[in-house]
DNA sequence: CGGAGAGTTGAGAATTCTCAAAAACTGTGG
DNA sequence: CCACAGTTTTTGAGAATTCTCAACTCTCCG
């Protein structure tokens, strides 16, 4: 497989403001290697430099809920108090930009004008998760895979390219969306074979027809 | 009926850093009055003082979703871009202290401190999401709703009091928790018929047992 | 070639939804 | 104070969707 055709998330070009140079150390991560744990104290966040993290909390049960993905150029831990309310770990070979909470705070009180930059990656986080109520909310699984799928496709730089980036497992995209594995899988080739998407391979897919996509994503309802 | 003995969410005395005395005017709003709409340009956000305001979102196809509700003490539309993206409106008569956007960054630029405070508030309204997200993401409906009363029961100054008041009616607890009216009072009465809660009259509930109200808010899987 | 892990497909069970009707509550006017 | 209409809530029965459990396929790797 030649990875390199992939169609990646759409690399930011550095767009975090670096608080006079002490803020950034690099880490590397491998697949499912942790970037921190529910409990952990929040003494920094990190900017995705390349690959892709998951964060997720787990029930006393068992049951598991993706509550984000982030990709290059997402911010992750940001909004959190003292200590963690989640796991964080890398779904492939993962480089984040650490920015230590203090050094922030600091940096903050120097140069108030960064405050309103911090209350735009604070804004940022409201409104994907504010998408996700609505997408849980929304009943159906085939709309819930389609929105899935759309917002993919709109990360990357190229949404109708052949081969978009999907380098979460089919249980990593039951756990976000609220469903079981096979009904994902499911909706997947129901997508497939309505040919709204197409699947080439594991760990990737491709828009077919974006408009129908978009149709089922967004309830219009016009299709079905 | 006698509402003053309802026991009301908690009133937090004025938690909110005003900004030199410009920012607040109050608003009074009758039952169902609007506060903002989706689309609406965000010169200011708002400060429950007393009362209740639910914000939500409907869909193309008419389906809605109840993203929140706030109460006395609770912020509204902090975090939203230049535009407003859901609807906002009174559940009862609510007053509500208006903070206009521009006032506060000016202030925020004199009062660096200031700032650590709205991230405070942003922090806030990303827990509160993640805690949404993941009821929405638990599959039982009986969970959710005892998720539901466990939270509505934790803001109120007496969570055993005989009577907590609950203002909003059963169409917008469904909206909230991604169910249908039925399956919110059927699920209300099987845990009425399971001793957990009672419900003495219409807009408000009981507690009778917080503990297992608690396991099976929080999928603890010991009683079933 | 064989084994492990991930994904797909199938059949029946369980939950929730939909549609319908009954019951309870609210407010109005006599 | 009671009757009535209008609304909200509850309850019931059948339909639809999703889940659970199981088997099978595919790919990756040694």
């Amino acid at each position: 497989m030649q990875l390199s055709t992939i169609a990646s998330p759409v690399q930011t070009p550095t767009p975090w403001p670096a608080a006079g140079g002490s803020t950034g150390g690099v880490r590397l991560l491998a697949a499912y290697d942790s970037l921190f744990r529910e409990g952990d104290e929040t003494t920094a966040f990190y900017e995705v430099l390349t690959g892709a993290v998951r964060a997720y909390k787990i029930f006393p049960d068992g049951r598991r809920q993706i509550v984000a993905f982030a990709f290059a150029g997402d911010i992750v831990g940001f909004c959190q108090g003292d200590t963690y309310r989640f796991d964080c770990d890398a779904l492939t070979t993962t480089r984040v930009r650490v920015i230590h909470k203090k050094s922030l705070l600091h940096a903050m009180r120097e140069r108030p004008e960064l405050a309103e930059k911090l209350l735009d990656v604070a804004r940022g986080e409201v409104e994907t998760l504010q998408d996700l109520s609505l997408l849980l909310c929304r009943k159906t699984a085939i709309e819930r895979i389609a929105s899935f799928l759309l917002t993919m496709a709109r990360k990357s730089a190229n949404p109708l390219a052949e081969r978009l980036a999907l380098p979460m497992c089919r249980a990593d995209i039951a756990d976000y969306l609220g469903l079981t594995i096979e009904t994902v899988s499911r909706n997947m080739t129901r997508l497939r074979t309505l040919r709204i998407i197409d699947l080439p391979d594991r760990g990737s897919f491709q828009v077919r027809s974006m408009e129908r996509l978009r149709q089922l994503a967004e309830c219009d309802g016009n299709t079905h």
